[in-house]
DNA sequence: TCACTATATAACTAATATATTATATAAGTT
DNA sequence: AACTTATATAATATATTAGTTATATAGTGA
């Protein structure tokens, strides 16, 4: 049971979601994510310490560098519960729309507005 | 263009992770769905105007009923979003790991720890 | 050792979010 | 009309978050 409390609050972020897509073309470093942004290092590095909290990603040490690569667990997590939600929806959406009409056509019979 | 922050914020409350689930099952109103949480009224009438904000829910009126379902639009747009992330992060993946071991191999043969 | 580079942490501020209670609105019932 | 039910809004307190600047830590290289 990963954490989709700090995983989907991670990802409401829209600097933390572009770095997540930097990091979908592969490895970087806390200085290379930074680059894009109008923002301080330090703020990215807190943006960092966010998404792996999240277990969104991971980071290795080389020297005094910090890479940082997506973790596919964490990703993978909350995309599954989405596609749960979204299954259902679609096994309930079609019925679903059908009563809607049903009730509609059902008032007008009633001659409500 | 959704819009993704207040989606993915929206989902980061477990209150309206729970809210979404219920929905998945069909329509429900609010007090209908005030009832599983030991919170007030107001809190709940609250979270659904954020996920009715989300794009993640609509409602519509019935007498002083305001039943909610799902806004399929809304729920597909994040769930798109992640399979993207997803889907580069797959094709990424098995080569990065590759580049990785490559780097680690390399390390082991120069002789650092 | 000294200076430089990469990153993290601390202290602080400003903005935002969640909950509560009290109250308003509007529809349904008698 | 009066009472009840369903929901929304306002006022308020508290907590969390994202940014800043300043500073600390730890490798790297001359």
């Amino acid at each position: 049971m990963p954490n989709l409390n700090a995983a989907f609050s991670a990802l409401s972020d829209p600097t933390r979601r572009a770095i997540l897509a930097r990091l979908a073309t592969g490895e970087a470093t806390v200085l290379e994510l930074a680059a894009p942004f109008a923002i301080t290092q330090p703020a990215i590095s807190r943006h960092l310490k966010v998404l792996e909290g999240a277990g969104l990603i991971v980071r290795r040490i080389d020297g005094t560098r910090r890479p940082c690569r997506l973790a596919k667990g964490g990703i993978e997590a909350i995309y599954q519960w989405l596609a749960t939600l979204r299954d259902a929806l679609s096994r309930n959406y079609d019925r679903l729309d059908e009563v809607l009409a049903a009730m509609n056509r059902e008032k007008e019979r009633n001659g409500h507005e």
